[in-house]
DNA sequence: AGTAATTATTTAGCTAGGTAAATAAATTTC
DNA sequence: GAAATTTATTTACCTAGCTAAATAATTACT
């Protein structure tokens, strides 16, 4: 790419998903598993439209995540009063598990962006959303 | 995640992949190729391994890419000196049609980065930089 | 009420990243 | 100089995004 800008956010994203990865190993998931698991998490049991508007991902990407995340236990899938939709829930081994996991993330955030002041997140923040898109 | 910093980068570098792959349909290229011909470009004639590492990825990601650009007529793959490595050199179809994509790709970088000043444009990439890695 | 359009999810198949291990050539070591 | 190590590339296989099209259930239309 001609502008750096390009080329060094790309590679921080590829860099930092990496070492996401590495962290989580020893939970045993994916950083796009650990995502779906904190949106529900955070917002209770979700549609999967609602999971990947919330994500901004297509609908097959949450498709594949939750059926793995399914058959590893970590949610379960149920059938909505709208019968086209289905529900996605946390099993109790995913929020036993979670506090551990948490804490992990937390102190990978921390590592990760410890070394900007809170006032340089803000101005990277705003400058990402200054961004056109 | 906890910190809507990776949220946000996540997310701004999975657009900004997306609206590149879609501005160089008209070129008949993904934004990856793109970035291995324009590192070409730029260097002259390399061997895979300069490339992944000029590139910051892995060399089987390079090889997969190196593989389609050569069928697509873009790069050719010569034996070198040393008979364990492989000179990548851009075909004359590439170098005719280089300049047209660049043009392409000068003309979105500046469509999505010109809502930043080059102040603005220098802090995000040293605040990128701060950041662990 | 019956047909058409919309919506939710899934399937199939693509690019693009990653790791681990195989292969072949070159280099180092003893 | 033979054996061991290193290096360059490739192969096989995983996650994770994407689009396009299929399916099934709901809603809208007339």
């Amino acid at each position: 790419m001609m502008n750096p800008i390009f080329h060094a956010l790309f590679q921080k994203s590829r860099y930092l998903t990496n070492c996401l990865n590495e962290v989580l190993k020893q939970h045993q998931l994916y950083s796009s598993q650990w995502t779906i698991l904190y949106c529900l998490h955070k917002n209770g049991p979700m549609t999967l439209t609602q999971i990947w508007k919330y994500l901004n991902v297509e609908a097959p990407s949450i498709t594949r995540a939750i059926t793995r995340l399914e058959t590893l236990g970590w949610v379960q899938r149920l059938d909505g009063e709208d019968k086209r939709e289905k529900i996605v829930t946390l099993s109790a081994q995913a929020e036993e598990r979670l506090p551990a996991i948490t804490a992990t993330i937390i102190a990978f955030e921390e590592e990760m962006v410890g070394s900007l002041t809170v006032e340089e997140q803000h101005q990277f923040i705003k400058l990402l959303e200054k961004m056109k898109g």
